[in-house]
DNA sequence: AACTACTCCTGGAGGC
DNA sequence: TGCCTCCAGGAGTAGT
């Protein structure tokens, strides 16, 4: 569930709260969660500064003295920073609760910085990973995980939306937002979010847009991510609530509901397997 | 080459 | 209450 807004959300909280932090002990508990090259560990760590924070799409890198550290949460992770010495902050997967008490048993990876300050990795499904690298060994990284343009670059347009979808003419528009290599940092929940905003079905075929299609699409994408980003990100729904119509996110998550639209009610389908919940009416298949 | 299905993993929800 | 099944969801990889 971690998609831009809430890893934007981390880093914007580690750059005001733990930037110029020294790291003066750590505790991991789930080894498979550190990736790193031989001779690599969370003890070059100990005793370095962090000096930096970056986000690309759903990465995380955090520049140390040291070391550089590149975190991604996955499905399921959360980050939480808690301590006398700092206000605190949580972002990522809304399990455990942004209030439970800390360690909880899927915290996996603890940093202590001095003053008081702490930082939880917490992942109930163990899918994120957390990979150490040498300071020169990050761009080569980068260039390997072949992400699109991030959408809150400067060069996210409309025009530029249109290019990368280019790239994959024969895909249904859902998956193709879902690739990373199209553009960087949409999720399941973000991507219906977007084509609702855009009134597309999912299983519209990218090369069946029309361009005012695809400058919609890019209006929802921006109005999307801007309506996220102040919250820290979406919460996914429990089902049990009946969450107030016109609340975001609009359609995910809200089978059943009425579209906070047109009223009509929202349904739920699979598309290349992930779950998709759309409105029926102002998302309409063309007839083929 | 381009697209789709499967896999990793666990907790929570719902059925009986 | 408790066991069982299903579902969530990012991205790498295997299969078509």
């Amino acid at each position: 569930m971690p998609e831009l807004p809430e890893v934007e959300s981390a880093r914007r909280g580690i750059a005001e709260q733990l930037v110029g932090r020294r790291i003066i002990g750590y505790e991991l508990t789930l080894p498979k969660l550190i990736v790193a090259e031989a001779g690599l560990t969370l003890d070059s760590l100990v005793g370095s500064t962090l000096n930096d924070t970056q986000r690309f799409g759903k990465y995380l890198l955090l520049t140390f003295d040291s070391l550089s550290v590149v975190i991604h949460l996955k499905l399921s992770g959360q980050l939480i920073a808690r301590g006398s010495g700092i206000p605190g902050f949580a972002a990522g997967h809304p399990v455990p609760a942004y209030d439970a008490p800390m360690p909880h048993k899927s915290t996996h990876l603890r940093f202590d910085f001095e003053g008081d300050a702490h930082l939880f990795l917490t992942d109930i499904r163990h899918f994120g990973r957390v990979w150490l690298m040498p300071h020169e060994a990050v761009p080569d990284y980068l260039a390997s995980i072949k992400l699109g343009p991030d959408l809150l670059a400067p060069e996210f347009t409309a025009k530029l939306v249109a290019e990368r979808l280019k790239r994959r003419p024969a895909s249904k528009i859902k998956p193709a937002l879902l690739d990373q290599s199209v553009v960087a940092g949409i999720g399941n929940i973000y991507a219906d979010e977007s084509l609702w905003q855009a009134k597309l079905h999912p299983e519209r075929l990218v090369g069946s847009l029309t361009a005012s299609e695809i400058r919609r699409l890019y209006t929802g994408i921006v109005t999307t991510i801007e309506l996220a980003l102040p919250t820290g990100g979406a919460r996914i729904l429990n089902t049990k609530a009946q969450p107030d119509v016109g609340e975001f996110p609009f359609v995910h998550g809200r089978e059943g509901l009425p579209c906070p639209r047109c009223g009509t009610t929202i349904i739920k389908m699979r598309v290349n397997n992930r779950g998709t919940y759309l409105c029926p009416r102002c998302q309409r298949l063309p007839k083929t």
